[in-house]
DNA sequence: TAAGATTGTCGAATCGTTTCGACAACCCGT
DNA sequence: ACGGGTTGTCGAAACGATTCGACAATCTTA
């Protein structure tokens, strides 16, 4: 591999006439500049990355801890990542990923082994181990995701408690008075869950409606026995809102098996990303997540950060529901529930 | 941020010393080492990577071109993607993600700049001007996929032939007779379009059926228009095979659109993953294509040839056909296609 | 106790790029 | 022709970890 030695040595003259002939950062005489191009182009030089970032003392590399798979659905957050990395790469940085929980040490070691210039973080606990190790620090780095304490973050997050509450208010406003919620616990992290739920305690006090809530976690088959259990001590449900993970494939299934039509015999809606309620049947209505602006922004804090600017946004995309198949109106008399048809689902 | 320099300092040695006590490669006394690591642990010292990987010449990344998104469905591949990420951390390594087509010269900047150590490149083409630049180099890298001409090449791949003749096999002796095979062109790149339309070859010289083919890309959208079309012209068509991007979801919202009922009124079988199977209802029967698994692999030829093995490995991976609940036999009288009744779909 | 082996430490060089200060050589106007 | 400015080039010194040869000091063995 040539170096700009000897690249000097080709062409006669000194390394850094060399290098200032190549960056244009002091003038050269037009024969040297030419002595030193063809030079450069019989050996095939090309500067190292590796030396200009010692000197440099940056990687230009952006870190991503990504902790993986949280659970089975959450490859929808490819367009997030992409999203992500498309935003790097056009800054010519590279986005380096860390597919597993880093410990805080470990993504502190990152840090001050200058493998990465800057962080995004996502996947963000309400109290998280990882921002307490990084906060105070001048190390830049983003959150995509809230903890409780925000304090001094760059941090995009989604508003999921404006989605949570348009669900409950767009069926409300389709007439269905008797909601089954599947819900994590609010207690639960990642931290998006609480504000889910608040979105939902704000859509009971604002709307006359009964909210049959049932706890579960991420899975298909969550989603499956949360609706099996709700359906079976709430006949009277006419609507589902899911609003975690896969649950809403779960849902579908559950309705299906019972030989409940979606929307006319009931409706589903869910918090998901558009291209997850494009592939059920029928599509789902939904409160889209915006995945790959969160990816954008959250590059864009770090990079700006990178950039030397004191960052502090924090910025909650605003939430807006997409009508698409799978609500109607409830009716009334149309359907015929069984009590002992349930399937083995 | 403290370097050796200030260790040394500190521990009243030289830079050498301190190195050696770190690392162990030479003898330092009892003291000496207590003294170094005491200064170590008060400044905070840990090795910068920069300093590290300049001497070495090695960057300890690997570069995964990622030309992002090939489709609007491809987003199954973050299986792909978190597997080799998740191998290629596991050997102390990077993984970098460079998400949009590269041109061949930028892949050999990568080389020459030393920003990657290897690269892994995925949806390779029949032809393809990235490989052939980096063919003949004595550059480590690894291919997802195959382009015509393997000579020399580290691959791995999946068997979409055989997937392909699997789909088929499964569908016949279930006593299906006629098959509507929404296909890509045989012509079309990636290459692995080509496999699966040998596989259909081979299993149309293999059984006596009449299969019904229609060429089309890899949307939802172009699923729904090739199942409008072939029912169309076909009415007798008792089970597709759809074997591209997101097609399949489009063919279920096809055959929802029209009231068939899967797998009652009409099969489905498809190759896709295992996860993209489960998502739709009623769960697909798939030739699932182990996508974790070529990551995995893909990454380990990359470090295998990074660790100075000549590596021409060629791994084609078995198909298997996982039966889920959306093919069955056909049911020769139940069906009342109606020629009028198809919706706007 | 002298020769030889071992142990512990150091200084200097290396990797490749970038920057800084120095210094000629030249051109300008007076 | 002489100061003042510009232009072009060079050498040396960073950046931080790692390695090698040298060389004392200590220990071993005949």
């Amino acid at each position: 591999m040539a170096t700009i030695k000897d690249v000097a040595l080709r062409a006669g003259v000194s390394q850094s006439t060399v290098f200032y002939a190549l960056s244009g950062k002091r003038s050269v005489s037009q024969a040297v500049r030419d002595r030193v191009s063809e030079a450069v182009s019989e050996l095939g030089y090309t500067a190292s990355a590796l030396g200009q970032r010692l000197r440099g003392g940056r990687s230009r590399t952006i870190g991503m801890v990504c902790p993986w798979p949280y659970s089975t659905s959450d490859w929808l957050v490819m367009e997030l990542l992409s999203a992500t990395a498309e935003t790097v790469n056009q800054a010519d940085h590279m986005l380096g990923f860390y597919m597993r929980q880093l410990e805080p040490n470990e993504i502190l070691e990152l840090v001050q082994n200058q493998v990465a210039d800057g962080l995004i973080l996502m996947q963000i606990r309400r109290k998280d181990p990882r921002v307490e190790a990084l906060r105070g620090t001048d190390y830049p780095f983003a959150i995509i995701g809230r903890t409780t304490d925000l304090t001094g973050l760059a941090m995009v997050d989604f508003d999921y408690e404006q989605a949570s509450y348009l669900a409950f208010e767009h069926l409300v406003s389709l007439g269905h008075a008797n909601i089954g919620f599947i819900a994590p616990s609010g207690n639960d992290d990642p931290g998006y869950l609480i504000h889910i739920h608040h979105g939902f305690e704000r859509a009971r006090a604002a709307f006359e409606v009964t909210i049959n809530r049932f706890e579960c976690g991420p899975t298909i088959e969550d989603g499956i026995a949360a609706t099996s259990a709700l359906l079976e001590d709430n006949p009277q449900i006419t609507a589902f809102f899911t609003a975690r993970g896969s649950t809403h494939i779960g849902v579908l299934h559950a309705l299906h098996a019972r030989n409940l039509r979606v929307p006319d015999d009931c409706s589903v809606i869910a918090i998901s990303t558009a291209q997850g309620a494009d592939w059920t049947i029928p599509r789902l209505t939904s409160v889209d997540v915006p995945l790959a602006q969160m990816g954008h922004i959250g590059a864009q804090l770090v990079l700006r950060k990178l950039a030397g600017e004191t960052v502090t946004d924090q910025i909650l995309l605003p939430a807006h529901l997409t009508i698409r198949d799978s609500t109607s109106a409830p009716k009334p008399t149309g359907r015929t529930y069984a009590k002992g048809s349930r399937s083995k689902a």
